[in-house]
DNA sequence: CTTACACGGGG
DNA sequence: GGGTACGTGTAAG
């Protein structure tokens, strides 16, 4: 059968480890099994040949029985790009490689381990060489089995070409009862879940039955019956790829719960599995056989932190208005409560709301997954866990399968003292220019993204080549500044797989002129080269991030030492051509048209390229009629379709009252949108009066913040853990993750003392001073206090009237 | 001054 | 798979 490689799970049948490769073929989906993957790992000796016969008589306790390698055999690969002996040890069961690993460890002569610290399923596609999300083959006996047709491989599978299938693509959300602010999820039931896919599907499945007019809404007896009609519709609908909105944190574990209180099985999987949330400690991932889930949030957070999207907020409403260029309904999570037991208009707009979210969630979703499908193809990992690499990550696995293909060794990811180490060693990085500060009109801004990688290329930039001892005096090139010496004589690793990525993306920049936009060939082929463009980018972070195996400190900053080179000749000559340059920042450049036309700053820019080595260039991020400097790394932009572009100024959360958010943002719109920072002097100013005035509106000082803990065990009382203890005074249950709303009350004593639940808060008065002090000005100073303000001229006193009046004219 | 705790996305 | 998320903010102590 030929198909395409849609996900790949690996798990145990009778303690034999079992990989399965779910293929999409033309008419359907099946589950082909492999069992002849073994785990593996080398081990570098002093005496390989003695070591050898050691680990073939090895034999451990552990795993309920004795544990002996599957085989071992001496085999010839390289060490930074150095021949190396050493030998391959194959594990009967994934369960095996930790025990064996430390045993042979203590063996004498033993040196080094490598490649013990790849997971089986990463390790099998890497071994097989096979891509997710592209052609496979597969061959071997058919058969059914719980309700998927199963396919037990007697050979190899096989990449091949094939014309991609349409995918089924659906999305969900859920909306779920808070009557104490935040939802429990062993008490609180899912109201609704909501559906959309990309063949016109729109539903809301809901077991509250009020009177609506909506046609796509759905009323289910309980909610039970909602879950199961969920797990129904993703079957009936065949689903590949299952999109939410930060579904790995929020909506499947809840629906998990929910699940669970109601004894029923979540078997979204193909094969008629379970859902496997795996709960780590940071981060969770739910997993579901056959189908790929893909947490839309997740592929937008990467984006933001590689500096592709720069919002303030990355809610589903701020990121679909960004990339949609749409507003979608808000619904305030307050209200849902009375939305569901009173019904009415309110309940007509919690399920639009709801079915909102489900259809902005497939746009952004199907805007977003070429780019994640592409980045599977070249690093060659799963959809499922590409989506939800960092950067680092990505490359780390592009490079962990290169090196595999070069038969050279994956150096072990590094532990304990020796990431300590690289913790402690510091270096010069990139060059970031004090900025002019303030408010600035008619800007542009040029970026050099592909200074970095060009520099590991062209200078030969690797963990191995820094320092070498190969190369004689005169032959290795100098690093500026540092003096390391780069050999010239032996290709590095790294800079070779940097180059074949680069080179790749060239090609397909020449392809991508033989197609029209907006044709399935130039999406794909543009998809193609920015995932090749993002994984070039991050060659150089890898370099000098700690946990990275392909760590090296001085080739880091040799990197850094060349790019603080480069950037400050590039600086010398905007000057030079007239323009301002009022920020840079590693690889960019702001600055001031200073009169000249857009169309002059483009014939710079041609005017440096000209003078670039190599794949060397600078680019056009955007021009930007206004902007505003604060510090290094804290600016704001707004760019021709009026979008703020914000950076280091996300600080208003949550847990600060809504007065301070709003001021914020109606400040940044003031100064961006109006160009005028008299009229958000004079926002401020009106917010000022208004709290010192006593006339503030009580929801807009409202605090909220999430008991984490169990009360007792709070070692710092702040104010929500004081406000927790007056709620459960007064008989309200308190338990951890609950969300606590909070005034401060005027009076004495530490913030603590004064913080006074919303519930509780009657006819108390309200701090004034707290929150112009410590809520609004702060929130605004760090824009203000560059445009000439002090936090006295935007305090509104009586007293000071006249004489700020005259000051901001 | 150091230490503790919370934020993000979701509802 | 596994893990030290992660960088930055306020208030308590």
């Amino acid at each position: 059968m030929r198909g395409l490689l849609l996900d790949i799970d690996y798990s145990e049948e009778e303690t034999q480890p079992v990989t399965k490769l779910f293929v999409k073929g033309e008419k359907e989906t099946v589950a082909a099994i492999d069992r002849s993957f073994s785990q593996f790992f080398y081990v570098e000796a002093e005496n390989p040949r003695k070591v050898e016969k050691l680990i073939s008589m090895l034999e451990v306790a552990g795993n309920g029985g004795m544990i002996k390698p599957k085989s071992v055999k001496a085999v010839k690969l390289s060490r930074l790009s150095k021949e190396v002996e050493v030998l391959r040890v194959e594990a009967r069961h994934p369960n095996d490689m930790h025990p064996l690993r430390h045993k042979i460890r203590e063996l004498a002569g033993v040196k080094e381990i490598y490649g013990y610290d790849i997971p089986p399923m990463r390790g099998y596609l890497i071994d097989r060489q096979l891509t997710p999300m592209d052609g496979v083959e597969v061959t071997g006996e058919v058969e059914d089995e719980n309700g998927i047709k199963t396919i037990t491989l007697d050979s190899h599978p096989k990449k091949i070409e094939i014309e991609k299938p349409k995918l089924n693509v659906m999305s969900f959300d859920i909306e779920v009862f808070n009557p104490t602010g935040s939802p429990r999820p062993e008490k609180d039931p899912i109201m609704m879940i909501s559906l959309a896919d990309n063949r016109g599907l729109k539903k809301v499945l809901t077991w509250r039955n009020l009177p609506t007019d909506l046609d796509y809404v759905e009323i289910l007896p309980t909610e039970k019956d909602t879950l199961k009609r969920f797990i129904e519709l993703v079957d009936e609908m065949d689903v590949d790829i299952l999109l939410g909105y930060n579904t790995d944190l929020f909506d499947f574990p809840y629906i998990k719960e929910r699940a669970k209180q109601h004894r029923l099985k979540l078997t979204l999987g193909r094969d008629g599995t379970e859902v496997v949330t795996r709960r780590r400690k940071m981060a969770t991932a739910t997993r579901i056989r056959g189908r790929v889930h893909v947490d839309v949030f997740s592929m937008v957070n990467f984006l933001a932190n590689i500096g592709n999207i720069r919002l303030i907020h990355y809610t589903l409403e701020d990121v679909y208005r960004h990339m949609m260029g749409k507003e979608k309904p808000d619904f305030e999570f307050t209200k849902f409560v009375e939305a569901w037991e009173k019904g009415g208009e309110h309940w007509n707009r919690l399920l639009e709301y709801s079915l909102s979210d489900a259809v902005a969630t497939l746009e952004i979703g199907e805007e977003l997954l070429p780019l994640f499908v592409e980045l599977t193809h070249v690093v060659g990992q799963s959809l499922f866990d590409v989506s939800r690499m960092s950067a680092g990550q990505l490359v780390e696995w592009l490079l962990i399968s290169e090196a595999y293909k070069r038969g050279e060794l994956i150096p072990p990811r590094p532990v304990g003292d020796e990431f300590e180490e690289r913790v402690e060693e510091t270096f010069v990085g990139a060059y970031v220019m004090e900025p002019e500060k303030g408010y600035h009109e008619n800007l542009v801004v040029f970026d050099f993204r592909s200074l970095y990688p060009s520099i590991i290329v062209s200078h030969n930039i690797d963990p191995s080549t820094v320092n070498c001892k190969c190369c004689k005096k005169g032959e290795a090139t100098v690093v500026p500044e540092l003096g390391h010496m780069i050999c010239q004589a032996r290709r590095g690793f790294v800079p070779e797989v940097v180059e074949r990525v680069v080179k790749l993306r060239g090609d397909l920049k020449a392809e991508l002129k033989k197609h029209k936009k907006g044709t399935h060939e130039y999406e794909i082929a543009n998809a193609r080269q920015w995932a090749l463009k993002i994984l070039a980018n991050s060659f150089y972070g890898m370099l000098g991030y700690p946990r990275a195996r392909w760590y090296s400190k001085e080739g880091a900053e040799s990197v850094t030492s060349f790019g603080r080179h480069y950037i400050h000749e590039t600086i010398k000559m905007a000057g030079d051509f007239g323009l301002k340059v009022c920020y840079s920042d590693t690889d960019s450049l702001h600055a001031k048209l200073n009169g000249k036309s857009r169309e002059d700053a483009i014939k710079f820019m041609q005017e440096v390229n000209k003078n670039l080595p190599g794949i060397m260039e600078l680019e056009l991020e955007a021009f930007y009629p206004r902007g505003v400097f604060i510090t290094k790394k804290r600016y704001a932009l707004i760019d021709d379709e009026g979008r703020l572009v914000v950076k280091g100024l996300e600080f208003v959360r949550r847990d600060w009252a809504a007065i301070a958010k709003h001021t914020q943002e109606d400040v940044l719109k003031a100064i961006l949108k109006d160009g005028s920072p008299e009229k958000a002097a004079n926002i401020v100013l009106d917010a000022t009066k208004m709290v010192l005035g006593g006339k503030a509106k009580l929801e807009d000082l409202i605090i909220y913040t999430q008991l984490k803990m169990p009360i007792e065990s709070y070692r710092a009382i702040g104010p929500h853990v004081v406000a927790a203890k007056r709620l459960r005074e007064v008989g309200h249950e308190v338990e951890p993750g609950m969300m606590i709303a909070y005034i401060e009350a005027k009076g004495a004593g530490s913030i603590s003392d004064r913080a006074i639940p919303v519930e509780l808060f009657k006819d108390k008065e309200y701090d004034a001073d707290y929150y112009v002090d410590n809520q609004i000005l702060p929130a605004v100073m760090r824009i203000m206090e560059v445009l000439g303000y002090r936090d006295a001229d935007l305090k509104f006193e009586k007293k000071k009237q006249m004489g700020l009046d005259k000051f901001i004219g």
